[in-house]
DNA sequence: CTGAAAGCGCTTACAG
DNA sequence: CTGAAAGCGCTTACAG
C-alpha cells in the first residue's frame, strides 16, 4: 500500500511517514524517532542510514501526531482584533507578522483567533480547550484587562507585548521604551539646531502617553533646557482636527526655529498641518517628530520614532519557550529621520528613500 | 486519576476528555462521539444525558486528536510577507484578520507561516508536510507566480484572493472589482458637480492598474463625457514625489472645478499635495478620490474606494470548505465619501467621523 | 441503538 | 544500541 516513490514531483508531498522511513532504513520506527529526537542514543552508522532515508523520502514528522503524543501543541494563540483597524498605525499587524517569522526558530507556530464578542475570557478558554495552543501572546494590554490574572490563575503560559500595568510584579512582558525614544528624539532635534522643543501629547492619565511626555522632559533636562519658557506643551486626543488646533496654539508660543515632538503620528500629522496653516516651512522653520513610523509619517516625510517590532517578537518567543523564569525586557526604539527635522532641506530628488517603489495590492 | 471537578474556576480548563464525559453519562466513549458527530444515531434520552454532561464538564473535543484520526487538519495556511510592510495600505493584514474572524463559522482555523527565503514553494511544501494544514489561502498573486500551478499539480486545496492572471481557467478565486469601483467613483464625482474628471494611474501593464483605468473610461462613457478634451490622464509609479509632479501636470490641464480619480491612496496623496501647491482648495476647487481607504485617506479626509475585505474572507472560506466546485467571485467595492469630494465643504467641526477617538497602541 | 476493536502518526519509558 | 509495548484523544466501520 505504502508508496515509497511518493515524494516525486507529481504526487502529493509530505506523505511519507515514520514507518516508511523505518522500512527503507531497515530499522524500527522508534529508532527513526530516536534519530530525530535523541540522536546521541543511536549508533553512528544507523543514524547516518536513517537520516539519509529521511532526506531521500522528504520525511517531515506529522506535527499533529507529535502534539497528541507529547501533549504539547508547540503553538501559541494570538488574538486579532477586527475593530482595532481604522486606528492609525498597524503595530499589532506587524507584530503578528514578526511573531510568525520568528516562530520556527523556537520550534513553534502561531494560531490566530478572534475575540469572543460576549466575553474576553471565553475566547481564550475555548481556544485553549481545543488543545491547539499551549498558551498565548497577549497584546494591547490595558487597565482593567482581565486576561493576565485569569491566565495566571489557570497556569496558562503567556507573554505580553506591553507592560501589564495592573500587575506590576508580573515579569513575562516585553515592551518598547517610548520615553527613551522621545528623549533621543529631543537630542536629535537639539543637534539639528532647533531652539525650543515643545511637546504635543495626549491628555494626562494614559500610562503610555505619560511615559512619552516624561521622555520629552528628560530630553530637555539632558540638554539643559529646562527654563520655564522652554517647557511648552499642548495636548489633544487622537483626532486630526483637534491635534491641528492644539499644534497651532503650541506653534504660536514656540515660534520659528523650534520643533514639536508628538506622542503619535496622528498628532504629528496635525502638527504638519498647523505648520502649513501658519505659513511656515516644515523642517526648515519648524521640526516635527512623530511616533510609530507609520505609513503616514513615511508618506509625508515626517521623522518618527520606530518600535523594534521584530525584536519584540523574538523576545516574546524566548520568554515563552525558555525554561527559565523570564525577566521583563524593555527595548529601545529608533528614530527614522526624514526631512521634517532637517533645517536645510535636501532636494526631494535626492532625499534618501526608505520605501521601495512597488506596485500596490489588488 | 481523572478529576471530574476540573472545570471549576481554579483548575486548568478544557481538560475533560471524551472518557470523562462517557463515564459521567454512563455510556461508552464512542456514544459520546456519536452524540457530537452523528446525533441522529443516538437515542433521544441518551443524547440528552450525554449533552448535559458535556455541558456540565465543559468538554471541548481535542482538535489535535480529531485531526489525527480524521486525517484532516481543518486548518489552512496563510503566508505573511514581512517585506510587504512599508508599502502604503495594509489590505492583506486586514484580510488575515477577517479570515481569522470568519474561520470558526466554517469549522476551521488559520495558521500563519512565513515565506521560505530561498524558494517560494518550499515554504508551502514544508507547511503542508507537517500536517497542520489541509491547504492554503493565497494572496498577492502575481504574474509568474509559481504557487497556483504547483498546488494544482499536487492536488492541494487552495483559494486565491485576487485573480490568478496566469491561469485564466482557474475558478477558485475571489477578487474585488476595482474597475467598477472606479466607475462608481466617477458617477459620484459627476453628481457632486465636478466638470472634468481626470485619472491618475500607474504605468500601463499591471493588470490591477489597467483594470482601474478602464473603470474610469467606463464611468466617463456612462456620463457621456468622452469628448477628447475630457480624457485627461497622467501616470506615476507608487512614489509621493513623482505622484505629486504627475498630478500637477494633470491639474494644469484640467483646471478648477474638476476632479482626479487615483489608482491608489498614495497617488491621491500626491494629488492632494498638488492641489495645495497649485493654490487650490481640496474639495471645493478640485475633487480627489483615492483607492483602498487607508489610514492616509482617513487622516487627510480623502474620499476613497474601499474593498469589502470581510466579505472576501468569508467567500474564501466558502470556496475552501464547500464540496461544490467553486465559481469565481468578483465583489463590488464601496466608496467612503469624505470632504475631498464635497464642493461646499462642511465645517470641520461637524464633519462626520468615521474613526472613533481612541488611544494609540503602546 | 450501543459498545468493543482498530487505528490515525508519533514518542517515551522499558526490556533485551 | 535497538525494538516491542503502551498510549496521547479521538472517530469510524462493524458486530451485537
Amino acid at each position: 500500500m505504502t508508496d515509497l516513490t511518493r515524494a516525486t514531483a507529481d504526487t502529493p508531498p509530505g506523505r511519507a511517514t515514520i514507518v516508511d522511513v523505518a522500512r527503507a532504513a531497515q530499522v524500527s520506527r522508534q529508532t527513526v524517532s530516536n534519530a530525530l529526537n535523541r540522536p546521541d542514543k543511536v549508533a553512528a552508522p544507523t543514524l547516518e542510514r536513517v537520516l539519509r532515508e529521511i532526506d531521500r523520502l522528504g520525511f517531515t514528522p506529522h506535527i499533529t501526531a507529535q502534539q497528541l503524543r507529547r501533549r504539547k501543541a508547540a503553538a501559541y494563540g494570538f488574538e486579532v482584533n477586527p475593530s482595532g483597524h481604522g486606528r492609525m498605525g498597524h503595530i499589532l499587524d506587524e507584530f503578528l507578522v514578526q511573531l510568525t517569522v520568528a516562530a520556527p526558530a523556537h520550534g513553534s507556530h502561531l494560531m490566530t483567533f478572534a475575540p469572543d464578542p460576549q466575553d474576553v475570557i471565553e475566547g481564550y478558554r475555548q481556544t485553549l480547550a481545543t488543545g491547539l495552543v499551549d498558551g498565548f501572546v497577549l497584546a494591547d494590554t490595558r487597565h482593567g484587562d482581565p486576561r493576565p490574572q485569569w491566565l495566571l490563575d489557570h497556569h496558562v503560559p503567556f507573554v505580553a507585548f506591553g507592560r501589564v500595568w495592573d500587575l506590576p510584579e508580573l515579569r513575562q512582558w516585553v515592551d518598547v521604551d517610548g520615553g527613551t525614544g522621545v528623549r533621543d528624539a529631543v537630542a536629535h532635534l537639539v543637534s539639528a539646531g532647533y531652539d525650543r522643543i515643545g511637546f504635543l501629547g495626549w491628555p494626562a492619565g494614559s500610562p503610555v502617553g505619560d511615559d512619552r511626555r516624561s521622555g520629552w522632559l528628560a530630553g530637555l533636562a539632558d540638554a539643559g533646557r529646562t527654563a520655564s519658557g522652554q517647557l511648552e506643551a499642548e495636548e489633544s486626543v487622537q483626532d486630526l482636527d483637534q491635534a491641528t488646533a492644539a499644534a497651532e496654539r503650541l506653534l504660536r508660543r514656540l515660534g520659528p526655529g523650534s520643533a514639536v515632538v508628538c506622542a503619535s503620528d496622528m498628532l504629528a500629522l496635525g502638527a504638519v498641518r498647523a505648520v502649513r496653516n501658519t505659513g511656515l516651512a516644515l523642517g526648515a522653520d519648524i521640526g516635527v517628530v512623530g511616533f510609530d513610523d507609520t505609513d503616514v509619517a513615511d508618506a509625508l516625510s515626517v521623522t518618527s520614532i520606530r518600535q523594534p517590532i521584530a525584536e519584540a517578537a523574538r523576545t516574546a518567543w524566548q520568554m515563552l519557550t525558555s525554561p527559565e523564569s523570564p525577566r521583563p525586557v524593555l527595548l529601545a526604539p529608533a528614530l527614522t529621520v526624514r526631512s521634517s527635522t532637517t533645517r536645510t532641506p535636501t532636494s526631494s530628488a535626492t532625499r534618501p528613500r526608505d520605501t521601495p517603489i512597488t506596485e500596490e495590492q489588488p
